[in-house]
Order: structure tokens, then sequence, then C-alpha cells
DNA sequence: TTCATTTGGTTTTAATTTGCAACCAATATA
DNA sequence: TATATTGGTTGCAAATTAAAACCAAATGAA
């Protein structure tokens, strides 16, 4: 899976990384404990080239490490690292999407609660720097330090 | 693209619809504005049969429509329906981690602000239903009413 | 009014990626 | 000691994607 985006965007870059059918179920598996790759592939049904070219990818991306758990040699874990838990509040947005708009209020195949209460979290919802939730039109897109003139030019048409 | 995940699954179903290197580009066109065929791929570098393909999916499940604006015939915009503009938080979670992980602190390609300060957004993170943070360990995936019997197997299995 | 251009595609072909099965060496288990 | 499991790799066929050519209708410019 070479990099195919090359225009300087945060969404671009994220799909370099994570726009193919599989990574996604990857990490899921990884938020739920599995760690060997005999695990991952018969929780997910990935063939077994492929899922070794995707950890691969993860690893190199520091968002998984591969840790020796044999005695010596050919047994191994793959765990998240910082980097790969921070991916955390993606995968609950996808799990919320998915469970209200895939499948649907009295439908979903897995609950996101509070464990203490029982109850559901409440969707994911951008805050304000003081914490009050915004709508979409409270959100502003500017070119940040690193944006290319491109980027520049495309937010500036996209204000229209 | 035909649909490849059977499992009973939130993240999966997503997948099925957004598992591809190309399609939260046309959602963030969308919400950048964009709504002309001819539009979007310039400013992507999609390929037309592939846009075309991709821009019919989106329609099928729902998330964008198709309108005439021509004066009668060849002329169409794509717009965001309610269940597309509800892929708003995922998109920013995406678009927060690419930020942050992909480019990182002070090389951002886009920043998102708050309109009236122009103070960066809080990250997203999960909230109780009363409003508190909450960290990894304190929300639970349960099994839901639309759960397989895979599913909780599974689940189960991920609580040891 | 005429001609060139734009729009929103479809079709064809080539390159790339995926899925599947076979294979393998090292290790673990019975 | 024999068998199964692990974590892959390799090779091939099938499916998907990219790139380019092509097209009819509609628009815009002179």
């Amino acid at each position: 899976m070479a990099k195919r985006h090359t225009h300087t965007c945060p969404i671009a870059g994220v799909l370099n990384i994570f726009g193919d059918n599989w990574t996604w179920l990857l990490i899921r598996e990884a938020f739920y404990g599995a760690t060997r790759f005999s695990e991952i592939q018969r929780n997910t049904g990935i063939a077994k080239n492929v899922l070794s070219d995707r950890l691969d990818v993860l690893v190199n991306e520091g968002i998984l490490v591969r840790e020796d758990v044999g005695e010596n040699g050919t047994r191994y874990a793959y765990r998240l690292t910082a980097k790969g838990e921070s991916l955390h509040p993606v995968l609950l947005a996808l799990h919320q999407w998915g469970n209200e708009h895939v499948y649907g209020p009295g439908n979903e195949p897995v609950l996101l609660l509070e464990r203490a209460t029982g109850k559901p979290l409440q969707p994911l919802a951008p805050t304000s720097r003081d914490g009050h939730r915004l709508t979409r039109a409270e959100i502003e897109t500017r070119p940040g330090p690193g944006a290319s003139k491109a980027t520049v030019r495309r937010l500036a048409e996209a204000q229209e």
C-alpha cells in the first residue's frame, strides 16, 4: 500500500495509513486486546499476506509495537503504542456512527457504556476550549503553519 | 466496491462504506462545500470512473443527494444529507489525529478553530451522559440488541 | 448564431492490489 | 517422539484501480 495522497491535508495523511478495507479492523482488534497474529487473523478473516503487510505498516508508523513473547524467537505480540492509543476517539466516533447509521437504534451490535453507571456515552462532539459544544457553523478551518500554497488557495475558495 | 465485511460489527459496517482510499476525501470535499463532479475531481485527483462509482455508493447510502442544477438535465450538485452531516464528528476526529500524529504540532496543514475566539478546539474525547470526560478503562463495550452470537462470544473473550 | 468549452459521465486497457492456497522452519504441546 | 501451532513467505488467479480516450448534451463567448 504505497502512499497515494500527496496533498498537504490531515485527512489525506490519515488515508495514507488507514485508507483500506482492513486497517481500522486491526485497530479494533488491538483495542479489544488481541495481540497475536493468528488471533487477529481469525477474528477478522483477513488474508495472511495482507495482514503481514498491514502490521508492518502499523509498526513502521509507530502505532503498534511487535514484542517478542516466545522463549526466544518466533512468537510475537502486537500492542498499541501511545500513538496507537491516541486513535481511541477516532475509533469511538466510527463506532458510534456505525451503531447509529449502519445498524440503527435498537439494533446496535456493540454498545458503548460508562462502566460505572451502565449508561451510554454521549455522542462525540466538538467542544471549545472552555468546554461548550460547538455547531458546525461555529468552527473555522484555517490554514495552519504546515499549509501548502495549494491548501491556502483551497480553503480560500471553500469560504465562498 | 462490494460489501466485504459480513461480521456484525459497527466498525466493519462503516468500512463497508468508507473502507477505501478516497471516500473520506469526498466527505471532506462535501464539508468544504464542493458540490460538483468536476470540482471534486479536480480537488482530489480521483479517477473519474472511481469518483462516479463512489458517489453512487454515497447517494445509495443516503449520505449525499444528487440534485439537478442545470436548466434541465446534465448538471448536478452533490450535497450532504442529514445522515451525511452526522459524519462531522468522525471527520473532525480524523482531522485532529492527522494534524497531531501525521504532521505534528507546529506543522498542521489545516487548523480547527472556534470561530468566535480563534482558539483551537479541544481534542474530541468520550464523555459520560452527565458530561465528564471518560478514560478508556471507564468505558465498557457490551453486546447490544443487534449482537450476533459471534459478537457475544468475541466480546466475552476480549474481557480476559 | 456559431463554435469552442465544460460537464458528467462511460468504455477500454494496463497496472496494482487482494484473496486463496500451498508451503515452510521453528516452537510448543501431548 | 509425534503432532499441531505460530508467523510468516511465495505464487497464481481474480478483482480493483488508474489512466486515457471518447461522447452527447448543455453552456458560454464572440
